[in-house]
DNA sequence: CAGTGTCTTTGACTTAGGTCAAGTGTTTGC
DNA sequence: GCAAACACTTGACCTAAGTCAAAGACACTG
């Protein structure tokens, strides 16, 4: 299944990415003949800290850790991306390496950008330097706000916020599927596993119930309320 | 002494910012006539977090803060800033407003560009955009990097580091003036100014004395082996 | 030069989260 | 179907950093 080309409901996820939302219908098609499409297995490395640089990506669905390995052996996670989310692009003008891990924590479809040509390709249409400039601004954005949350908010707040990024309504009740193992999601969080299980208990207080990978939230202003203070 | 326009040593320290590192002299100067040259006091506001986004900024001199107030009224630092660099650049793009608060934190001076005139100007032209995009990964790779050393470094670990990034030599001994006051050295390095206190008397230990705004670092190797592991 | 305010340090105490170790399920492989 | 491996939880304990309070140390004011 592997670097096959996109077929149209690809091109429709690529088109909600920030980078190419205000790209014509034809110069998206004519870009997608220099992607590849790749199915990968969960576990799978896409790029390792220290390798030549030589695309960047865009997630169909699944999801991506970004990670850094230090010389002790502990990881940072430094971000989890899923469908219709670039990463990497930051890479595009480095001729360096690229600075972290990528590794897929579920089988995952997505595009490949090779470097080279879309280089030039952006550099030479100003819409896309624009989608560039959104794509690398929005990043800046989130990474700030990690920032933030990890340097003011309690484990249980951010498990909170956590998981009210992945409910779908925004009141009322709603029942979540963690996307990913818990061990991930604590290192996301910035904390242990023995912490995180810690902060779900704590979480029954406000009305989340936890039954393996599904989480029910009972009241989501109620959480919204608990984890903003 | 304030809206002057850009002298040429002015010139010269823009030169070197990552944005305009490949523009050609002509260029420059050419853009320096849509800029202004300001000169502000030690805690004047450049903007506010909210306010309408009418320019970025480039420092010639002196040390700018970034941060966000939280509703508790605490502030988290996002970075400080200073000679050679520019910040708020990711605004350029964003039809909102600031994302952060900017305050002098020193007797600054600073180039002021104009939105409306530079968004057009880097888009047309390929060489600026490459600048661009140069500032932005910086600022998200730093980002990162401050992110992974909060997570996983001691506060004397990133005391250390920063201390080390004050230097300016990379081995035996050397003297540095702090920037500005401890305070809000604890809050750039997310701890409170008790910690830091306690952190510069734990440094003491591998050569490192302060004296008022003074640090002696007897080891420039010792500190950084300290601080890597 | 005393007096007031700001910045910094120090001390005593609390606490969130890390560590280590032992359990409980659940899945996987033979 | 049983054992081994894995994923997660729970408990007991420890430690880095936060909190609160007080005392020094300058620096500026009148």
């Amino acid at each position: 299944m592997d670097n096959t080309s996109p077929n149209s409901a690809d091109l429709e996820v690529m088109h909600r990415m920030r980078m190419f939302s205000a790209v014509s219908a034809v110069d998206l098609m004519e870009m997608a003949r220099h992607t590849k499409i790749r199915t990968v297995p969960r576990g799978e490395t896409l790029f390792e800290m220290g390798d030549q640089v030589r695309s960047f990506f865009g997630i169909i669905s699944g999801w991506v850790k970004l990670y850094n390995r230090r010389e002790d052996g502990t990881d940072v996670i430094l971000g989890t991306f899923t469908k219709g989310e670039t990463f990497a692009e930051a890479a595009l003008f480095m001729r360096e390496a690229y600075p972290a891990i990528a590794e897929a924590v579920s089988p995952t479809r997505l595009i490949e950008f090779e470097r080279d040509y879309f280089a030039d390709r952006v550099l030479s249409n100003p819409i896309m330097c624009r989608g560039m400039f959104a794509s690398l601004s929005l990043h800046l954005h989130r990474m700030t706000r990690e920032y933030e949350q990890l340097q003011s908010r309690s484990g249980e707040q951010r498990l909170g916020r956590f998981l009210l990024m992945l409910c779908s309504r925004d009141d009322g009740p709603d029942t979540v599927r963690l996307p990913f193992d818990k061990a991930l999601i604590a290192a996301r969080l910035g904390m242990k596993p023995e912490t995180l299980s810690r902060s779900f208990a704590k979480l029954k207080a406000v009305g989340v119930n936890v039954e393996r990978d599904l989480v029910q939230v009972d009241d989501i202003r109620l959480l919204e309320e608990h984890c903003a203070k």
